[in-house]
RNA sequence: GGGCCUCUAGCUCAACGGUAGAGCAGUUGACUCUUAAUCAAUUGGUUCGGGGUUCGAAUCCCCGGGGGCCCA
């Protein structure tokens, strides 16, 4: 590897100390105290004159006097200042950490405690440890790490210069883990089911391709787990979910990355309209956990998760918005010429149920900010839910939409087997016209069918961009650890 | 997939056809209450890669790569 200047600077130093007979990795430390811990109740601890060990980053810059020396350490739990006098800790030491200790260097530290004159909370130290050489130097002291790119592509850097990236990370988990608790409470039972599928099916997408060599067959990365876990349900398990990657191979942009999680939960013995309610209840249960209110501001817009959240039919949205009545042109040509005639400014798509899909998210979808559900969706673009009785053309869904943003999709779960077959079939036709995120038959799903699926209903939720939403970010890079990203040579 | 923008020192940025610079970090020295420490001195470059135009290219043009934004 080579190494630049500032490292090879580094590395002399570490040379330095270990000829001097210091380990720069040592095995363990000796932790007496998160600084957390040091901090609580800090005034009390001086006047008990307690000795405590602290361990953690050297943050920010050094400040190096003839016979005094400053700096700060942070472990997870907060920072410090550590006071480095000459006296206290011996020349050796004081020379040491002058000359082959820098920034970023992760060190254990022992010593009482007093506050300097200005009042701030310092360590005096008695003692002082190298646990990890850091060979590579910290970015500018100001501005920091800021590059987008270089932020994600070292997303570690990110997390120790930037403090609120953190954040966002522990809010994710925080959503994760009220959501499993809102669920599991609910008599939920959190399962999991096959990543690599033989058949890939429960969304519209097209899947990543792997091999299993023994087998010698293909394999696909799940692009949903709906089929799995609907399966479970005809065994009997009557409330099932699971939290899962799921993988698409699409595009990336501010709301997609070819790898997301989500949690899909399904639910015996109700229908769309029970999950419409489990969907306002988790929110809130959500909005609890991680806000503490009922309302959180995304963009600078409020948003308010208090039940009973807003229905908005498609066919009436759109009829509201764009004077087209969808139920009236129910073939592809009448509808795009009744487009044409109002003026719309959307793509043509090849089918009546696309098109429709098309108007709405570019005349309706992107003004539904307030928490949403939108219904009442086209047949054909939803092969798995049951048709609205009343009304052949559509079938019971909703996507719960919030800042313009879709976080799922839910259904009542079509389990006639029969017509499930058709769907597969007709979704067979649309793969062979050139639609290559037509669903694939799967014929073991409807042998499941067969054996007969209570009235179902099913959830799909993004938890990246419910993570967006609560940590306020405008792209789903800033929610995902390690967003994907092309190879830089 | 298309359009626009962007890539310069470890980091944050200047220079926009005429000697590649600053701040921070680093290095050397001074300094026992600093916290953007201060003071003095100082090192550091394949200007994303390749090609072209030109007396001369970080700068203009072409091809390629990474990233961002918008559109589809």
């Amino acid at each position: 590897m080579e190494l630049n200047e500032l490292q090879q600077q580094r590395l002399a130093k570490l040379e330095r100390l270990r000829a001097a007979g210091i380990d720069p990795y040592p095995p363990r430390a000796q932790r007496t105290h998160t600084i957390a811990a040091v901090l609580d109740g800090f005034d009390d601890r001086i006047e008990r004159n307690e000795c405590v060990t602290v361990v953690g980053r050297i943050i920010g810059a050094r400040r190096v006097m003839g016979k005094l020396a400053f700096a700060h350490v942070e472990d997870e739990t907060g920072r410090i200042q550590l006071w480095i006098s000459r006296g206290d800790i011996g020349d050796e030491w004081f020379e040491r950490f002058r000359d082959d200790l820098d920034t970023f260097d992760i060190v254990e530290a022992t010593g009482t405690l007093r506050r300097t004159k200005t009042g701030e909370a310092s360590v005096v130290v008695e003692r002082l440890a190298l646990l990890a050489k850091s060979l590579n130097p910290p970015p500018e002291k100001w501005h920091g790490l800021s590059d987008l790119e270089e932020r994600h592509r070292q997303r570690y850097l990110d997390l120790i210069v930037n403090p609120e990236v953190r954040d966002v990370f522990r809010t994710r988990a925080k959503i994760v883990s009220a959501m499993r608790r809102f669920l599991d409470e609910r008599g939920f039972l959190e399962v999991e089911t096959p990543t690599l599928q033989p058949i890939y099916g429960g969304a519209s997408a097209r899947p990543f391709i792997t091999h299993h060599n023994q087998l010698k067959q293909d394999l696909y990365l799940r692009i949903a787990v709906e089929l799995y876990l609907k399966r479970l349900i005809v065994g009997g398990f009557e409330r099932v979910y699971e939290i899962s990657k799921v993988f698409r191979n699409e595009g990336v942009d501010r709301t997609h990355n070819p790898e997301f999680t989500m949690m899909e939960c399904y639910q015996a013995y109700a229908d769309y309209n029970d999950i419409m309610r489990l969907v306002e209840e988790m929110y809130r249960a959500l909005a609890l956990a991680v806000a503490g209110s009922l309302t959180i501001v995304f963009q600078g817009q409020t948003i308010d998760f208090g039940p009973p959240w807003r229905r908005v039919s498609i066919p009436a949205a759109i009829a509201e918005r764009t004077g087209i009545d969808i139920l009236e042109c129910t073939e592809l040509a009448p509808l795009q010429q009744a487009i044409r005639a109002a003026g719309l400014k959307v793509e043509p798509k090849p089918s009546w149920a696309k098109q429709v899909d098309e108007v709405f998210s570019v005349y309706v979808q992107p003004e539904l900010i307030q928490p949403t559900f939108v219904l009442d969706h086209p047949l054909a673009l939803s092969p798995l839910a049951k048709r609205s009785p009343d009304r052949p053309l559509l079938v019971e869904r909703f996507e719960p939409v919030v800042a313009g943003m879709e976080l799922g999709n839910a259904f009542t779960e079509l389990n006639d087997p029969l017509d499930q077959e058709q769907r597969f079939l007709e979704q067979g036709r649309a793969y062979a016209a050139g639609d290559d995120e037509a669903q694939q038959m799967d014929v073991d799903y409807i042998n499941a069918l067969m054996y007969g699926m209570p009235p179902t209903g099913g959830l799909g939720i993004g938890i990246d961009r419910t993570t967006m939403l609560f940590t306020d970010q405008s792209t789903i890079r800033e929610v995902i650890l390690f967003p994907h990203l092309r190879q830089r040579d």
